[in-house]
DNA sequence: CGCATCGTATACCGATCGTTCTATCTATTT
DNA sequence: AAATAGATAGAACGATCGGTATACGATGCG
């Protein structure tokens, strides 16, 4: 028989599920319900629905998953650019999907003093690190450049594919990707 | 002397410039403080707050200053395609800059049956006419795909300037808008 | 045992949310 | 001049917001 997790993790996992599904403007009642905890404990792990919603960021693990797709995909580095975009194709496809956590948060978070936008600054700086080293390890003349290209595109998928459904933007983003491959060694 | 516009378009615009620096989560006396207007009038012109922000999108004019951009930039189908992303620069280096409205506004709307959504997507898809029009006339092979990698370009800038506004990455879309003006007629 | 800590449950706070209402004033129209 | 429509000002509505306070139960450790 499995133990229940913890108030904080259960807190943390409610908030993951709720601010994605309805946004980070969710109210702190519907958080607590759903994570079947007092209220008194929210408070007291995170100081706040500040402090919760930047933790929920910082725990997420985005990097992680990249990083998981890529492994999966072999050594190649372009297999492994190219397998992002695969399964950027498959996420956005999917009738829960909701666009990109962090874009997500930075865009609503009006207050730039929120604890949450250092934690999508450092996420989308993760993201341009691991595109960077795969670009080197391609042989890519100018990896700095090439991984904003790969950024712009990614950002690009997962903004277009909210507003149109159906258009599969991960497979135009592919084949633009491959154009980012094939700058000149 | 010039005299007041009325109340319709001081709301209208009090709603543009607020809902976009603000986000859409601005209150409705924020508004209307900033507009200077009677809370009756409204919901008179507007039935009320979704109304009023969906008119903003409708009436936002973002199709038509694409269109004058790329009018600027001449005739020549490529030029006036690059010239977009050249815009989209000085617009993303813009202090006041906060993403694309359009998006902000899908995002942060939860509920599908609000108005808003359906101006969303009229803007998307008319800005997908567009340039699907020019990757036409410039003999593009298959214009509506290419159309869409415009789009994913347009919007990852929008949304990736957002959260690293030292990238330029409008920069970076202009060097795949060449790949993507680049296929083979 | 005795005590402290952690979690729960609930009541409560002031503030703000979007909306409706009444009442008054002004401009145009008949 | 009378009537009508549109705008203004402001009170008030119930609901919800994030956050605090109080009281009680459970658990762990000395």
């Amino acid at each position: 028989m499995t133990t229940r997790p913890g108030p904080r993790e259960r807190l943390l996992d409610a908030a993951r599920e709720l601010t994605y599904s309805q946004g980070v403007q969710v109210g702190v009642d519907a958080i607590l319900k759903r994570a079947d905890v007092a209220r008194r404990s929210l408070y007291q792990h995170f100081g706040g629905k500040d402090g919760l919603v930047a933790e929920v960021l910082r725990s997420d693990g985005g990097l992680d998953r990249y990083r998981q797709v890529m492994n999966e995909a072999g050594d190649d580095p372009r297999e492994r650019v190219l397998a992002v975009f695969d399964e950027l194709d498959v996420i956005t496809s999917r009738p829960a999907f909701r666009g990109c956590r962090y874009t997500a948060a930075e865009l609503a978070l009006t207050d730039p003093a929120h604890p949450a936008h250092a934690e999508v600054r450092a996420f989308k700086e993760g993201l341009h690190r691991l595109m960077a080293a795969e670009l080197t390890r391609h042989g890519h003349p100018d990896p700095d450049a090439g991984a904003d290209q790969l950024l712009v595109l990614i950002d690009g998928v997962l903004a277009h594919a909210v507003t149109r459904p159906g258009a599969r933007p991960a497979l135009a983003a592919r084949a633009l990707a491959e154009a980012v491959l094939a700058a000149p060694k």
